[in-house]
DNA sequence: ACATGTTTAGGTTAGT
DNA sequence: ACTAACCTAAACATGT
């Protein structure tokens, strides 16, 4: 597999977005997720842009991190010593670049926040719809995966003062419980197992993503909980970094009016056919 | 102290 | 022109 070597785009600056540079970094990991300082490395590494103003640029993108739902945050196990938590790209986040340019990401559907609801047992919360059209929490937008991480976020006191499962918080909204999302803390989380639906979820491990300890994205033993079908679709993968082509042209070449949409990384082609050879790629085979 | 993470605010740019 | 995505700065909180 090419490895990434040296650099590229000398001293200019790469038609990369921070999101995509970060997901390019995360996405050639080999565990698919990595520490702040390890991004910062990755960058660095192969743009050399990045090596100069590395306060301002690093603010920008502690900010993305913190800032898109598309970046989850998962914390250090105990034996896994270090400073920060890992990032990792939400699972359903593979088709956020489209068009050959990775400059902007594709137009995503306005996600609204909940309004907070009571604490448990104070009455069913209001909400306010997400997605177009005043889709249903449950039908109807295409990029769900920034719910988990608001929920998490949100409601993060009360699930740590409750125990209740998040799965639970979730329901208790309104909001379907992404089965992908078990099946990323389980990959992650190996020891954790397979956490397929809401009825046979495993208890008592003690941290998972988004600070909550893992017993919280967990049943309570001994407690049931009506199941929710939630649809399962394939999701796309992020291509290897030797996959994304480099561009070295103007960025306002970069997406063509005529060329075809395209919802993955992999998908992408390099705009001419010398741009294959660009001096990403280059490096790339070059470690 | 310093790195990491969160949030707000304001400006810029690209797509429609 | 309008909107969404993006960039940058900055204040502040938290963790090591």
């Amino acid at each position: 597999m090419p490895r990434p070597g040296k650099s590229s785009y000398s001293d200019q600056k790469p038609p990369y977005s921070y999101i995509s540079l970060t997901a390019m970094a995360i996405q050639h990991s080999a565990e698919k997720m990595l520490p702040l300082s390890d991004i910062y490395k990755f960058i660095m590494e192969r743009f050399p842009y990045y090596r100069e103003h590395t306060q301002r640029w690093q603010n920008s993108l502690r900010h993305n991190l913190s800032f898109n739902d598309c970046f989850i945050k998962i914390p250090r196990r105990p034996d896994q010593p270090g400073k920060g938590s890992f990032w990792a790209l939400h699972p359903d986040c593979g088709d956020m670049f489209e068009n050959g340019s990775f400059l902007r990401r594709r137009k995503r559907f306005k996600v609204l926040r909940p309004e907070p609801p009571p604490l448990p047992g104070g009455g069913l919360p209001q909400f306010q719809p997400y997605g177009l059209n005043g889709s249903s929490p449950t039908s109807g937008f295409k990029h769900p995966f920034a719910i988990e991480n608001i929920i998490g976020r949100d409601y993060k006191g009360v699930i740590q003062a409750s125990g209740l499962p998040l799965a639970s918080v979730m329901h208790h909204l309104g909001y379907p419980v992404s089965s992908q999302l078990s099946n990323m803390v389980s990959s992650v989380w190996p020891h954790v197992g397979v956490m397929d639906s809401m009825a046979s979820m495993p208890v008592s491990h003690e941290y998972g993503p988004f600070g909550v300890p893992m017993k919280a994205l967990c049943h309570p033993a001994g407690q049931t909980m009506p199941a929710v079908p939630v649809p399962i679709k394939p999701t796309p993968a992020l291509p290897p970094v030797s996959a994304i082509p480099a561009l070295t042209v103007n960025p306002s070449q970069l997406c063509p009016s005529t060329s075809p949409a395209s919802s993955s990384l992999l998908e992408q082609t390099p705009p001419t056919p010398s741009a294959g050879k660009s001096a990403l790629h280059s490096v790339l085979v070059h470690s």
